[in-house]
DNA sequence: TAAAAATATATTGTGCACAATCAAACCTTA
DNA sequence: TAAGGTTTGATTGTGCACAATATATTTTTA
């Protein structure tokens, strides 16, 4: 009769074919190389390019707030951001009415590569393959996910 | 009149909420991070964990299987197998038949493990407060994503 | 069988990603 | 208005992740 679950190899739960976890993250890094060739002639990295499509619709962003749209926290987003800067597509500044925040601010150089990455998201959606409607189940089923985690 | 697609804020291609790629991107890293505390208790993280995974099932994969797999080069693997070798979780040693190769085999700790994770993959899935049909749909179009992308 | 090509892993360098900690500035409220 | 608590970023240290390159071994082929 059936007694607690047995951890071998008979148990499935714990094999990898399994798992949703893994294919997100296998999904998450295969995208990330995808991005890159297109990036790359942008000089930019993924989180990078992320940062500029807040900042395109944003033009100045905290510290802060671009790290509650990203997810992202402050030892990642500071050296990050500290890349940017010397390329100069961003400025970073201390805001004045409140000195521990830092205002990110799009540079002429950072809002010229808007142009040149209007292609990036059509070209990427042609590498997916997906129906519309995949798309949109697999945003749904994701961003259920997201504000179960976040 | 309508010219070729402007690249200002208007398209909304290049808007974040508009992408497909940014949920999956977040939500490998909450996952991470979701397992974390899980996985803190075996002084596991999650990379080590699935190579863990693949050697409960197998006992002995060569470095290429494993990243064939995982869908890692060996970049990432090799420093994180000789950390997990120092750790006697496994071993490595060449194959004697062919000395490219690099077999990884589970030592005894490492099988060890195996029964102080039996409650994870349950207690992850309690975590995500999906339906199993919603863990389908999301595997199902995370893998042909993958097909895509591989 | 010697030379060339292919294979498997390791190394190096750069860039995230995040936990833990710290420091400065702000805000409360007594 | 001073003390205590909160907020915001920066710093440090560890561990992936991967491109580019190097090295050793095996396999192919001329």
């Amino acid at each position: 009769m059936a007694t607690s679950p047995t951890p071998s190899a008979k148990n499935s739960l714990l094999k990898l074919e399994s798992q949703v976890c893994f294919p997100v993250y296998a999904a998450s890094r295969l995208i990330t190389k995808a991005y890159q060739p297109l990036l790359q002639a942008l000089d930019l990295t993924y989180p990078q390019y992320l940062v500029l499509l807040l900042l395109w619709e944003h033009e100045n962003l905290t510290v802060k707030e671009l790290g509650e749209k990203l997810l992202l926290d402050s030892g990642t987003l500071t050296p990050l951001l500290k890349r940017m800067e010397q390329k100069q597509w961003l400025s970073r500044r201390r805001d004045v009415r409140d000195e521990r925040s830092v205002v990110i601010g799009l540079l002429p150089a950072g809002r010229a590569l808007e142009a040149q990455a209007g292609q990036i998201p059509t070209r990427m959606l042609d590498k997916l393959h997906m129906s519309e409607a995949e798309i949109m189940s697999l945003r749904t089923h994701l961003t259920h996910l997201l504000t179960q985690l976040a």
